[in-house]
DNA sequence: TTAACCCTTATAGTTAACTCTAAGTCAAGC
DNA sequence: GCTTGACTTAGAGTTAACTATAAGGGTTAA
């Protein structure tokens, strides 16, 4: 089973050694083992694992809600319920997340246009009339 | 024309009244008018400008890249076409984060999925051959 | 065998965006 | 006229998530 350095994981993942360190540091790689002289050897479903975690940080998860995962994770089948529950608010929070963003991005297309228009009419005045706010 | 006190705007915009004052030290509100001992007054337009700033914060936007667009602003039409590439730079932005966001959401769909059947099942053993990483 | 380059740990510094405190001003109500 | 409460400023403190430095050990290539 082939296994990987720390920053062979980093350049997989984009992510700096650094960044590995500390994420070990603060318990989210329990599962990494390491050399009898203390080098971390990344399995490649640790490799996933930090997918995983990457995902959860995509949602805005913070690090040490990640770690109570992970700790649930070695805790088996009796944080099952926990874990469900988790992903469940995840997927909320995701949801949401997409709402905002499709109205950023409808406000977004409006400014395209405003400015598209005022480009071709080489000024700002012509829009006087439907001004959003002090801002253009 | 009716006016807002630095509180009436903070509860409408659910910011507080530190983050406004911040927001004006860092330049985003030149536009705002001060009674003659100095107290703000946020108009209508005001807070249609701070509408704006919250939208181009979700995009991910730092504050100082803000300040520019600001004073952009300022600077009448001559500024026209930076502030058209800023707002297709920022669609472009809010078009990588709903693809990602798309992403997450699916592994956390598959998630929600991997959990529901290990509850019902009262173990996780059930998935033991489509395990994803050392995490679940 | 020694330089290059990876790795280790512990710890300090950075950055963004707030968040709060201290000291003081000002207008309204009792 | 004095307290209450909102406002002002300058500046210090907080937080999360890195990011870097220092001091040193182990393995590989000329």
């Amino acid at each position: 089973m082939s296994t990987y350095s720390i920053s062979e994981v980093a350049k997989e993942l984009n992510l700096t050694t650094y960044t590995l360190r500390y994420y070990d540091k603060e318990g989210l790689l329990p599962f990494v083992e390491r050399t009898p002289n203390g080098t971390r050897l990344f399995k490649e479903s640790d490799i996933g694992a930090l997918r995983i975690i990457e995902c959860l940080k995509s949602t805005g998860m913070p690090i040490k809600e990640i770690k109570s995962f992970i700790d649930w994770c070695q805790d088996g089948d009796s944080t099952l319920q926990q874990r469900f529950d988790m992903f469940l608010e995840r997927k909320a929070a995701v949801e949401a997340q997409l709402a905002e963003l499709n109205k950023t991005m409808e406000i977004i297309n409006h400014k395209c246009d405003y400015y598209k228009t005022a480009l071709d009419a080489g000024t700002e005045d012509i829009h006087k009339d439907d001004k959003i706010g002090s801002l253009n």
